[in-house]
DNA sequence: ACTGATCTTACCGTTAAAGATAAATTGCCT
DNA sequence: AGGCAATTTATCTTTAACGGTAAGATCAGT
């Protein structure tokens, strides 16, 4: 269950960055160029076929002018509901302490 | 001036890491077992001397219950302005088109 | 069909993330 | 001071990110 939700969330953050490049009519090349990162490389993250690194995806958004957390805006952490368990003290250890 | 934004980024996202994970009063090591990624790696990321994969941030963000966005909710993209320039179309490329 | 531009994929070399383990360190408490 | 938990640091191995390059694959125009 761990694997998928991580393809999700890099399919995600990959088709927010295409989205965003797209949209400014840049090509791989060119934000390439801006972010120092090769355009292969860009590729393979905006397909989520790559896992990148919190400092590369902080230079993509930096280049497309674009908050860094947009870029991960999906579904994480309180996972799905609106509104959190809020276990307020503490977290379930279970056999775990 | 890349290296240190880089390095503040990394330091910001650890501080948010660490204090989420002292707020709900968990050890490194209770971490450690509720993300499989080891103790030592969640001191080095803590401590910003490391620069984590984006699934790696996952995996901690859900560990915590907090949404990954909070973790590197920094100024980023549109650096500190609140209204940002919004150029409307398009990127000065200089020489670079 | 032939460009030409853009994007994708593959291969290689370098670098660094991440796990495991152990040693060193810090801090807290009696 | 001594002990204990928590954290940090170091070393080693494996794996993967990243850049570079080059080779395919699409997809517009003309």
């Amino acid at each position: 269950m761990v694997d998928d939700a991580e393809k999700k969330l890099l399919a995600d953050a990959g088709r927010s960055i295409r989205a965003s490049r797209a949209g400014q009519g840049l090509s791989l090349e060119q934000l390439a160029r801006l972010t120092g990162i090769s355009a292969p490389a860009l590729s393979l993250i905006e397909t989520g076929k790559r896992d990148p690194r919190l400092t590369t995806l902080k230079r993509i958004a930096d280049a497309l002018r674009v908050p860094l957390a947009t870029l991960i805006a999906n579904g994480s952490g309180t996972a799905a509901e609106p509104s959190a368990p809020l276990p307020s003290e503490g977290y379930d250890l279970g056999e775990y302490q």
